[in-house]
DNA sequence: CGTGTGCCCTGACAGC
DNA sequence: TGCTGTCAGGGCACAC
């Protein structure tokens, strides 16, 4: 399910019902996601209270009063379910709270839990490679310029690179190209500058106009089984082969491969 | 170094 | 009603 707007709706459905309690329980359902869960993840959980939630890419953090944080990635596949009516045979990971049960479902388990000293969250070699995020300060055309400089592989696999930006997956990548009328082929290093100066925008808007999507169905997270996911209807070219362009420009929408996946854009108005 | 490929895993869907 | 093939929001290990 999830880029950078749906581990943020995440992160915040969580907090409301999970910042500030206590959690009572713990249980795994099995060793591993992609890697194993930390040994002492159990016991370092069960009794700490949540003293915070975040967000870094398209990581969560749980923050406890023990001087750790537990960091959660979704994979392509993984949610956290609220209170759900019915066990999943993939809940992997189940917290428990006076009031509230959160299981964590990855079918595909391409998703991962790590537990760190939360002083040492930017020593982790997954962060400290990021890239700056999308919605601060750090991206900026100058960044975007100087990351892209010399780069032959095409723009839309070097969006995809986290040390690039980070938070950003296929959807958005696609999207964002769409809006800014870059041509996903095109070399990173030969994006003009004004064409840097349209992304920048871009990037940023798509991500806030899904955050705030996401934002409108928190409302219902608490039902049972609650679930976010994408909000297709609002995608510009994601998925819409042969749609007309909603730009209206007469062009129409086209899917190529680019690293093993898909891309979707307009060839008449992305150059 | 930068770049390209394949794999991890399950489930949904199309076509026969 | 099966089967089979393809594809899916990500990231990493490896080969060149």
């Amino acid at each position: 399910m999830p880029e950078l707007p749906e581990v943020e709706t995440t992160v915040r459905g969580l907090a409301r019902f999970l910042d500030g309690a206590r959690i009572e329980r713990v249980v795994l359902n099995r060793a591993d996601l992609r890697r194993p869960f930390p040994p002492d993840l159990v016991q370092m959980m069960t009794g700490a209270r949540v003293t915070g939630l975040s967000r870094r890419a398209k990581y969560g953090l749980i923050h406890l009063d023990r001087q750790h944080s537990v960091v959660f990635h979704l994979g392509m596949s993984g949610r956290w379910r609220i209170d759900p009516e019915t066990p999943d045979r993939h809940d992997h990971l189940v917290l428990e709270t006076a009031d509230h049960c959160f299981a964590l479902c990855d079918p595909r388990r391409f998703g991962s839990v790590d537990m760190l000293a939360s002083d040492a969250l930017d020593d982790w070699p997954q962060f400290a490679a990021l890239g700056p995020e999308p919605l601060g300060p750090g991206l900026t055309p100058a960044h975007l310029k100087a990351a892209l400089a010399g780069k032959t592989q095409s723009i839309k696999l070097c969006l995809l690179d986290q040390r690039i930006v980070a938070g950003l997956g296929n959807i958005y990548v696609c999207e964002a190209l769409w809006r800014a009328r870059i041509h996903p082929r095109k070399a990173g290093g030969k994006v003009t500058k004004p064409q840097l100066e349209r992304l920048v925008p871009a990037i940023r808007d798509v991500l806030e106009a899904s955050i705030r999507d996401g934002g409108s169905s928190l409302r219902d997270y608490a039902a049972p089984d609650g679930e976010l996911g994408y909000f297709a209807s609002s995608f510009d070219v994601y998925g819409r082969t042969g749609e007309a362009c909603r730009r209206g420009d007469g062009g129409t929408v086209s899917r190529i491969a680019q690293g093993g996946r898909s891309t979707w854009y307009c060839a008449k108005c992305q150059r």
